[in-house]
DNA sequence: CGTCATGTTAAGGA
DNA sequence: TTCCTTAACATGAC
């Protein structure tokens, strides 16, 4: 799936587009991808609202949607899971394969597409309520990094993906960040010391912070047709393959050289996950 | 055919 | 109860 930075870009893309919008109708393709799945009350419910704009927190987006004025907004929580991709497109136009949704705004259309379905569409907001700091968007210091790790026996890589720890961070940025701050994957979070702590802060905020910026300097390829780089999750239009490639250190690098070292990065796997890492810049 | 894939969560064990 | 690990979800690329 996008993690944090490509779920920003994705955001700062589709609000400008969304926003004062009216919701004629949503029409739900893929019934997996709705909580509950009994899409009856959600597509009753967010007809005719008014979209106020889209927030992000983590890798989950929401609508706000007001039903009328007088009325205050609640949000429609969306999340891409591993494959998701929104765009939009005029109404009139063919959809494409594996779309589970379709949001009308008029003349143009909101379209989630989900190939794996592991994405969801929904009105409850526990799971955004649960949500870590967001590292990029809430204040964050050395210290929220500290006590959002707390003293666990979890590798610090498993303890770094979940959400309710810090809220963004998946496979590819636990990855690259622990790089950067020069932490093995495998260390457990109880041994982490405070200067560790503070390159893990540094590391967190500089990586997504410029992959943001980086992903905004593209020409993003939203609808996914095109082949694209895979490296940014939505590809790129032209040419920019190469120049996205070199942004990762360490992942998907298994067998080339680390760009700090040239020791051959390594991958394991961690948390049923493949966890890429240099064994020579990240000691435990 | 097998392996792997940028994710979350329910279920079960300790 | 809390903390932690694993299986399951579903499809495509190689």
């Amino acid at each position: 799936m996008p993690e944090l930075p490509e779920v920003e870009v994705l955001r700062r893309y589709l609000d400008p587009l969304v926003s004062g919008k009216r919701l004629c109708e949503l029409r739900v393709f893929k019934s997996r991808v709705v909580r509950p799945e009994s899409s009856g009350k959600l597509t009753e419910t967010v007809r005719g609202c008014r979209v106020k704009g889209i927030e992000r927190r983590g890798k989950f987006l929401w609508l706000n949607l007001v039903k009328s004025r007088s009325r205050s907004p609640f949000p429609l929580v969306i999340h891409l899971g591993m494959t998701g991709r929104l765009f939009v497109q005029p109404s009139a136009a063919e959809l494409p394969r594996h779309v589970a949704a379709v949001f009308r705004l008029g003349r143009e259309s909101l379209v989630f597409k989900d190939t794996r379905l592991f994405g969801r569409i929904t009105l409850e907001t526990d799971s955004i309520e649960q949500l870590g700091p967001d590292p990029i968007t809430d204040e964050f210091l050395v210290s929220d990094l500290q006590s959002a790790i707390g003293k666990s026996a979890q590798p610090v890589k498993v303890r770094l993906m979940n959400q309710r720890v810090l809220a963004g961070l998946g496979n590819i940025y636990a990855c690259e960040v622990l790089h950067r701050a020069g932490i093995s994957p495998f260390m457990k979070s109880s041994d982490l010391r405070l200067a560790k702590f503070k390159e893990l802060h540094e590391a967190i905020v500089s990586t997504l912070t410029r992959q943001v910026e980086f992903g905004m300097s593209l020409d993003l390829d939203f609808i996914g047709e095109t082949t694209g780089d895979g490296l940014f999750y939505f590809g790129s239009r032209h040419g920019q393959a190469r120049k996205s490639k070199e942004r990762f250190r360490v992942y998907g690098r298994a067998g080339e050289p680390c760009g700090i070292c040239s020791s051959i990065i390594k991958r394991e796997e961690l948390g049923k996950r493949g966890t890429f890492f240099c064994v020579k810049c990240q000691k435990e």
